[in-house]
DNA sequence: TTGTATGCGTTATCAC
DNA sequence: GTGATAACGCATACAA
């Protein structure tokens, strides 16, 4: 609290009130066990009549720490918020954090504008740490900027930028997608084609790689084909794939929201599913197993990732924390963590 | 910043650098006239090459001021995060804070326990107000607390704790409620019926007492239903209103999400739109214009709504920021701002 | 166990 | 126009 209204408690009021010293009440405040029961007694009294709450101004300026973390997301699209892959990642990291009693700070930049407001903010506020979830991050001021103030960072997905080397936890997405690509092969798929995502992005570049490593040599360049992650884009991209490739029998969307697009333009071309093409989405978003037919997916651990994210900061920013243990979550020392994507097998493939 | 680097410069060290005195680093970082060119000159260089960066905590431990205000959102489900509702408050909040120089801050409370973590962080980090948005916030502590601590609060809603009096910025749901039914009724509707939302929302209970509005005493109680602003609730309270009126010929329909559910249900009873039964919505979602027929609906104004609340909170708590003008905002010193809401006549009524 | 004293980095009030 | 200097509220090393 910053606005100190006339009458707002302090050290120096409770402990007249309680006939102590302020080192006495700040013991107490701060759960130091050497204070008499006597004392402490008065002092919790003092604290309850007064309302005092201590100022985490005045604390940070003195502990440099702040018990609290930044979690950045840098995206145009409001919607992103509506988007299961970012509230995994933030109900992972809202999770662990409140958990080592740090609050979490969401802060949005819908353009370069408030981009620019965000990055004052991140070097002056009194903040622990800072998570960056941006999607096409190449020219994202913020990862220079922390590094040069200092300022702890861990990034989720793949850092695009070259030169910096950020501490980051991404999930596999070429080892997801060359999974999925090799479930199309071993299926029987003789001409398999994609529907990739854009290329300025870590998991659109990613996910064709993954393909290429499944079919080797054997993805001409006819066969590829770019949507933007969204579903009219996958729908056209497939129309176009067809056209050329008419005899294709295997396809693997880089998203689910495009794999659904795609399960309508082969219907409206006569094609069925997956008897005739074969089809394997990514993402695995909620929707996916209510599509006809049921869609095959590429599962990614987004609440995992949330957690190791948080991990990985607090081991770097607040080493003086003790957290709990979590089995699941992966070592966080490396500075760079990728988690395992999984193949959900369902009709479409 | 709170991790003081080695390294990390202060006004000291700034000063030390430019052979000038804190006093005269500070003017010039807080932009004051009186500092001879030449020093200036000098001490902005010193700047540049320390990097430094003045630090929030100490700031605010003086001025009494944070230029930062939380925006706290307490829900359960993280979709509200893909709301247009949600979205729009979030980019008026945003627009208006940015250009005074302040900045926005998320925290969502997606359990009692993580609300009770904001609250703490509320009490206690430098913040200048706080602006709430729940939508079933009858039990929500923050109020309280906000007011027992004299931290500036403005809620975006209609407040339905009791006792309370806290400012508040709403959407006049009564009012769009009452004009959509009116609509129906001049329309030549004879037997409407209404989809309400859940009797613990504010908007849910505004909602249905502007139908009651509308149509006087003509409401009895087997023409309402109420749902839980899901589509699928919206569909299958429709279903047992058209059971148990089989000749209704009006529909409102609390919010659109629950109003596509309505259209489904009409459509598998055999109903014709707005031929048998006309159904108007609320919310106007994106959506709203795509349904066969377009929805008819009422338009809130949410971003608005956000800007309104930020300005109301900006005049209460710093009121020494001069904004700028915005003739659309309408005037934030009455505790109380109620928004028009328009109806969007389309081809569903 | 308790109290005293110092410093964290700023802003702001004075003299000069 | 510029430079000392006193707060701001807290944690902590040290003395008692």
């Amino acid at each position: 609290m910053t606005r100190s209204r006339p009458g707002r408690a302090n050290l120096e009021s409770v402990a007249a009130a309680a006939g102590v010293s302020r080192a006495t009440v700040s013991r107490v405040v701060n759960g130091w066990a050497s204070v008499a029961p006597e004392l402490r007694e008065r002092v919790e009294r003092a604290i309850a009549e007064l309302g005092y709450v201590p100022n985490q101004a005045a604390r940070s300026l003195v502990t440099q720490r702040a018990d609290a973390v930044a979690l950045v997301v840098a995206e145009p699209d409001p919607r992103v918020f509506g988007d299961p892959y970012f509230s995994g990642i933030v109900r992972g990291v809202s999770t662990e954090l409140l958990s080592a009693g740090v609050q979490v700070v969401l802060l949005m930049a819908q353009s370069d504008e408030e981009l620019s407001g965000i990055e004052r903010y991140l070097r002056t506020a009194p903040l622990d740490g800072v998570l960056l979830v941006s999607e096409h991050s190449s020219n994202d001021p913020i990862p220079a900027a922390m590094i040069e103030a200092g300022m702890p960072l861990v990034i989720g997905g793949r850092p695009m930028q070259p030169g910096l080397d950020v501490p980051s936890v991404d999930n596999d997405n070429v080892g997801g997608a060359r999974v999925a690509t090799e479930h199309l092969v071993a299926r029987g798929c003789r001409r398999v084609g994609t529907v990739a995502g854009p290329i300025d992005m870590a998991a659109g570049v990613d996910r064709l790689e993954g393909v290429r490593l499944a079919l080797g040599g054997d993805l001409p360049a006819d066969r590829v084909e770019h949507g933007a992650f969204t579903q009219a884009s996958g729908e056209e991209a497939t129309r176009r794939l067809l056209d050329r490739v008419p005899d294709l029998d295997g396809l693997f969307v880089a998203s689910d929201l495009m794999a659904l697009g795609a399960l309508r333009a082969l219907r409206l071309a006569g094609r069925r599913v997956p008897d005739d093409v074969a089809v394997v989405g990514f993402d695995d978003i909620p929707l996916a197993s209510a599509t006809e037919p049921p869609l095959t997916t590429a599962r990614q651990q987004t609440v995992l990732q949330g957690r190791t994210m948080a991990r990985m900061l607090l081991a770097r920013a607040r080493p003086d924390l003790r957290l709990r243990e979590a089995p699941e979550v992966p070592d966080v020392t490396p500075d760079r963590v990728v988690l395992p994507v999984e193949l959900v097998v369902r009709d479409s493939a």
